[in-house]
DNA sequence: TAATTTAAAATTGTCGACAATTGAACATTT
DNA sequence: AAATGTTCAATTGTCGACAATTTTAAATTA
């Protein structure tokens, strides 16, 4: 049994990603109220299904359930609570990739370089919402590898940061930073790791 | 408008609530598959019901979510893992008990001597179940002050590490513990509060 | 006009039914 | 006997319908 078992994308998922997707696009936006039926419609399936990822992402945070009255975007943390999710974040990221060395193998490696070369292009691009996308994913992966429960929390308190995204002023910076980043993990060097993440996530 | 809004229990909540405890409790073990049919019959309401409250305890990472295969109560966190949730939730809870100070007023001090009373009662009488719960009420209450957008990140930590709660030796010693935290809070001293919250989440 | 009450429309909550998927027991083949 | 295929029961996934609740708009009253 792999480590890190392929993950199967049910119905819920797919509309958890789509919602997340349009909220740190900024095309939902703070305290705006959304409705089952209008996602229900969009993807063509019942509100059920649609009911069920909103549940799943109020859970998450990104989204604040009130009963009887739906769900609505949540609004982005203040200065402080900032602080610490930016904290409690990279304590998490470097547990979970010195947790993943020992299980990391070469595969990963290409996995990750491929999605480095991605953010590369978007970057070139200045393809905002592929940035984005592309940031989160390769976070998700040594996060993931580590272990799918720590991913839940972990994206918690990630996706909270990213409700009102501050715009990046200069796009090939993100670049180099996760650039520093992959070839600290293909040295295996924690120490090295460990720095990049911080420089990363501020 | 009030800062912490009185919760509105849901069914989904009850259901919830009565599977963490049965969890906590040591009814419901490692890795034991839970059925959505047992508990809709046992709370008289439609699988529906039950499947919305499976969903949001597997977001929160108690229970472990398999497509078409349901949910089992996920697996305790080993002792790095352990060591990393406890970091993260005394960070989380220094962090609350901060962040709403300003905002405390004299019923909440009367609100959680109240549960400082529940727990030596339940100390005294040695009754595990009832010194859990209101150990977690009393975190939780402290928490959820602050804000409900911490509670979600807070209990998919602090829950985690009761799958497998170790028994207490000394039941005494946990009421002295809150003890000094609560009596820490009341004085709003904010490095007592620090200190007796380290010596008590270890 | 402003405040209150009433009616309706919109939205969420819950249910039962059936489809799709899985797991287990049994039968078949090599 | 071991491996493979097949059937069937148990379980989860999805749907449409209706009940309960909230919000909005209109009507009424002061």
């Amino acid at each position: 049994m792999p480590l890190v078992e392929e993950p199967i994308l049910t119905m819920r998922d797919q509309i958890c990603d789509a919602i997340r997707g349009e909220i740190i696009a900024g095309k939902l936006t703070q305290n705006q109220p959304i409705r089952e039926q209008t996602f229900a419609s969009r993807f063509g399936v019942s509100r059920n299904s649609v009911r069920d990822a909103f549940l799943q992402l109020s859970q998450e945070g990104i989204l604040v359930y009130s009963p009887n009255r739906g769900v609505r975007v949540s609004s982005a943390p203040n200065k402080k609570d900032s602080d610490l999710f930016r904290r409690l974040r990279i304590e998490l990221e470097i547990h979970c990739i010195e947790r993943s060395f020992k299980h990391w193998v070469d595969e990963d490696d290409r996995k990750i370089k491929q999605l480095l070369e991605t953010l590369k292009l978007a970057c070139k691009q200045k393809d905002l919402k592929k940035i984005t996308e592309t940031d989160l994913a390769m976070h998700r992966f040594w996060v993931r590898k580590a272990s799918a429960e720590f991913e839940s929390i972990w994206l918690s308190i990630t996706i909270r940061m990213m409700i009102a995204y501050s715009r990046l002023e200069n796009y090939m910076q993100c670049y180099k930073e996760h650039e520093a980043i992959v070839e600290a993990i293909s040295k295996r060097d924690l120490f090295a790791v460990k720095k990049a993440i911080k420089q990363n996530i501020k």
